[in-house]
DNA sequence: GCATCGTGTCAACACATGTTCACTAGTGAT
DNA sequence: ATCACTAGTGAACATGTGTTGACACGATGC
């Protein structure tokens, strides 16, 4: 180890500005994406068609991966990087008010519908990937809940809550935009009507959630 | 077709009883559910493999399946006519009162302990199957929630809610149940305090919920 | 006893898979 | 110009894959 000689300054660790093999890498990356979409599941796909796909001989994907674990990492890192992205955006445009809620379910479902190939990715290997991704993406949701709840606590309905309930409320508020997100993967992209549809719904589920909460002040 | 000769009474369509048939059916299904346990998910399952584990060559398969796929939509049969079976059964017996929730909620999780493999299967491939197979899924899903609105519908507290919102809250129902399920599948079994953990959690988001449905009598 | 069918075996096929090794071409530093 | 290094190549390997066709064996009906 120790990586002795050359590369001796910046770059610290792994990334290397961005020369041909941070292209090749994100390649490869978009390339299991890709494949990703439809039928498949990442836990199907070969490393032979990932590097086909990426444009690159089976050999080369080494370089970049140590395995195809290594490649789910890397996408469950990418895909939460991005969220947690528009949370923060979120968390800086404090909504009108009124339809908060509305308004927050449509920004969502739109950011979802312009990343579809990485939450598809996330929604089919939050079950079924192997331990470390599962792992992986669960972490992350947790992290996510955490955020959440942290968001929500000073919220007026809410103020009343101890930080157990407010972790639960927030699990259901992200249960309930999975649930959604998971919808709107698998409808038609044209259907307008559809998507309306699933819209509003969530955003009922999401208003009843929040009715129930700030209802909640008996026993614990 | 037609199926002349032979078989002249009895079985009406496709179960001859239980003879060796029937047999190495079943032992193909459970081969398969074996192997889904722990890393694996069913998309990554080779013919050959399940054949091999249930106890038979490779070709023998095709007497019983057609293709793997085949074999998911028959477990995804199987293991929803069993929670149907539970559901029936819980409907025959109105629970206490008092803690109606937390002991449906025990009753379940305990259910879904003892049939762990089959409800691994359907929480993995609900996302990540082939499109057959989630289809599957998504439609005995959605008649687990119809089912369940219909029982909600009766109940005191719920009595003011048009269909839509039943079912938008039978939805939040489900959801919770199976993301306690998940929850459960990934615990250690061993484990007695996670999972009373689990259990009052969930139980306390189901309160929650029904404390919001209440609460809801508003605008549509 | 004999033929019939249903369930299963065996062998073979053409191909896909992960991983390895020695190699080449291109880059930047000296 | 030379050097060290790196990203990518090509070929080879042992093994696993779905599917097929011809055959064996036991039951069941006559």
């Amino acid at each position: 180890m120790k990586r002795l000689r050359k590369k001796p300054v910046e770059d610290a660790d792994a990334s290397p500005r961005d020369g041909r093999k941070q292209r090749t890498r994100r390649a490869l990356m978009d390339a299991a994406l890709t494949l990703l979409e439809g039928e498949r599941s990442f836990s199907s796909l070969s490393l032979r068609e990932v590097a086909k796909v990426g444009g690159v001989v089976p050999a080369a994907f080494y370089r970049h991966f140590g395995s195809m674990e290594d490649l789910g990492l890397a996408l469950i890192d990418d895909a939460f990087a991005a969220l947690r992205a528009l949370m923060r955006e979120a968390r800086g445009t404090p909504q009108p008010g009124e339809h908060q809620i509305a308004s927050s379910v449509r920004t969502f479902l739109q950011y979802v519908d312009s990343h579809r190939l990485q939450f598809q990715f996330i929604a089919k290997e939050r079950m079924s990937g192997s331990t470390a991704v599962r792992l992986g993406i669960r972490k992350e949701i947790r992290l996510w809940v955490s955020e959440l709840a942290a968001d929500l606590a000073p919220l007026p309905p809410l103020r009343a809550l101890n930080g157990d309930t407010l972790r639960l409320v927030a699990g259901l508020v992200v249960q309930t935009m999975m649930g959604a997100t998971e919808l709107l993967l698998d409808a038609d992209p044209q259907d307008r009507n559809e998507r309306a549809r699933l819209e509003s719904g969530a955003a009922k589920q999401l208003t009843l959630i929040f009715l129930g909460a700030a209802q909640w002040t008996a026993d614990p």
